[in-house]
DNA sequence: ACCTGAACACCGTTCAAGT
DNA sequence: ACCTGAACACCGTTCAAGT
């Protein structure tokens, strides 16, 4: 939050109080947003703070750690949104599902940075962090109790096994997500609100498949 | 390949000709499977190959286009794999459908190394290669045709546009793989063969609901 | 044409010492 | 309790010089 945005040494500020923790993982997404979570560097964060190099690691065991805590406030904000985005919804049944599914897409493309470092295995230890492995579960069981009361309603087929259509809902949906993230998506569209209508456009599929027969 | 799996320094072999190149895409591959992707030093698969440091550069301007010259023969691979999976399948229609996810789904969990370098976006430069970019292609095309032949026949609903569920297919797709790479598949099963039965459940969750209501 | 040696500017991490 | 300074073993990359 408090960067300082001027010329290269930003002056040794009072930090030797202050909330350095906190500040690395700002500023480690800061760094993250610019030029991606794999380029964020130890080093270059404590510069950025006005601290020596060594300062960190008296907050952090070692890097994936501080990426960590960076995926932990990522995911917290994730979660919040979605939750926002089904109370929203007046309407019950599909409708809450669709809530949850725009809502985790428009996220993820609203924040790009933020949901790479989420589900970046490679530079998070997220099987450690209890806010991650709760987060996760947290939204995992509101998808499967929207998914549970559209099927009651008959909003939905419920001749399929619910823990499997929760499956083929979470993969759709985290395909797509990283299909956009990943740069899969057709790019003769130039434009950001064409590959949002795509996403949109998956998300729709699978809801229209799910209906029960006419 | 030829990888000397012996003691620290591999006596400076006759490398001064050799195909270098290829030399250095095995051994990076190799140290991918070991230690994953983003754990690779160009300095490491030098040190392996007994060359000095300074060696790869002669043959790749940087890292990033070792790392893509790696995921181009992984690509290969898969879509060879792919595509033997859809000829060695005698039926038609859905089955062949089948076929293809079924052998994209296997491979990945074959080889979770080499579909990490593929799919690792911020390691490569797919969009310079056009060895990755005509094998993405010509997968999608593979399942554009496929999924289209299934709906002439019947097979597969006609009444839902062919370029929207063929993105719901591959984000499926790709959402089930990442989701196994990535950890996100439920760990209460030990097993590999629990975890290959998860993504083929989600696979056939998918074909189930893309076929003609009765 | 292909490779080495030495160098540069970076890293993550440790540890004694300072306040 | 928190931070600095200096150090270590690594990186990717460049470039002159060697064969």
């Amino acid at each position: 939050m408090v960067l300082s945005r001027s010329g290269s040494p930003p002056a040794p500020q009072p930090y030797h109080h202050g909330n350095l923790r906190q500040a690395l993982v700002d500023a480690a997404l800061a760094l993250a947003q610019q030029k991606g979570p794999e380029r964020v560097s130890v080093r270059e964060a404590a510069r950025l703070l006005g601290v020596s190099p060594a300062a960190p690691f008296r907050h952090f065991p070692n890097r994936r750690a501080l990426m960590t805590a960076v995926a932990e406030e990522a995911g917290t904000r994730l979660r919040i949104e979605v939750q926002k985005a089904v109370a929203a919804e007046r309407r019950d049944g599909v409708y809450r599902l669709h809530a949850i599914g725009r809502g985790y897409l428009q996220w993820v493309q609203a924040h790009p940075a933020h949901f790479r470092i989420v589900s970046a295995r490679d530079q998070i230890d997220a099987e450690q962090s209890v806010s991650l492995q709760a987060g996760t579960a947290e939204l995992q069981q509101l998808i499967r109790q929207t998914l549970q009361q559209a099927q009651s309603r008959g909003d939905i087929r419920s001749d399929l096994d619910t823990e499997r259509l929760l499956l083929l809902l979470r993969a759709s949906l985290y395909g797509l997500a990283r299909m956009q993230i990943d740069g899969h998506l057709p790019q003769w569209q130039f434009r950001e609100e064409a590959e949002a209508a795509t996403l949109q456009g998956g998300l729709d599929m699978v809801l229209k498949l799910l209906k029960p027969p006419a």
